[in-house]
DNA sequence: CTTGACCTTCCTACGAGGGGAAGGTTTATC
DNA sequence: GATAAACCTTCCCCTCGTAGGAAGGTCAAG
């Protein structure tokens, strides 16, 4: 199997699954003479376990210790777990704090009447002064 | 006042502000004959601005076109509204991931067992075949 | 033999900055 | 007046997880 067919068979690029073979993330692939990147079954499945653990919102750091606990057959059910449950608490984090942004958004349309003319509640909480910080709490994340 | 002080006074980095500089976000800033930045109380009235935008999640290209509403005194407030309304939306589409994630993780949690033994749900199920694409909806989007 | 669909490597860009080097300026202290 | 600390300047490289594309090699069908 080639790069492109195993792409579209884990639903994976076949771009990512070079960029994660250069990082280190999964092992070099087999190749054909002519240099083809070739993939058995085991490969896709390992793929396969990546674009799930990616869809989960693991980072690909996180994953690759995903991918450590799946081949230690030895491995804590424990350590899974916890690990598991720091990401949830990192997702839960992030919800909470779009959440917040969401809030005040909501909060300012409901008083902007939203009609031809120009005054417009929103964009003067944005300039007041006092507004500062105010549904930024702290540090200004990293949205997208 | 000079960009470290303006920086202070608006709870922006110093860095964040050339960098806006840079990409047109704000006018060049003035400069003393030195070649240092200097801004006014207006230029800091902008960089609040900005920064109020950014904590409430706003992309840089979205404060571009907030602060051009801004500035434009006849903007009708349907239109703030609106733009408003948009971003919100998105927010709510990206918590909707999140949540997703969430449910999908705290459902594999429960059923690990967490304990010294190595059998793990939360593997197993990444690991199968019919799990690939479940909570993972349509595009593997940008997590952070 | 040619065409088109693959594949290869390499380089670039994105967003939204952070880190740090090399060098100039300003301010406070002695 | 000298010196040191704390500023400032530009410049370039790093992040993360891709996407896009150029230049060139390979493979299967017609």
């Amino acid at each position: 199997m080639n790069i492109g067919e195993a792409a579209r068979e884990t639903g994976l690029s076949a771009k990512m699954v070079r960029y994660y073979e250069s990082i280190g993330l999964i092992q070099p692939a087999l190749r054909t003479e002519s240099g083809y990147r070739v993939y058995r079954s085991e490969d896709i499945h390992t793929l396969r376990f990546i674009r799930r653990a990616r869809g989960l919102g693991f980072s690909v750091e996180e994953t690759a210790g995903l991918l450590a606990l799946w081949r230690d057959k030895t491995r804590a059910s424990a350590d899974v777990k916890s690990f598991a449950l720091k990401h949830l608490a990192d997702l839960e984090g992030k919800i909470a704090e779009l959440e917040g942004m969401c809030r005040t958004l909501r909060h300012l349309a409901s008083h902007c009447h939203g009609d031809g003319r120009p005054d417009c509640p929103i964009l003067d909480d944005m300039a007041s002064v006092s507004a500062v910080g105010k549904a930024a709490p702290a540090k200004l994340a990293p949205t997208r």
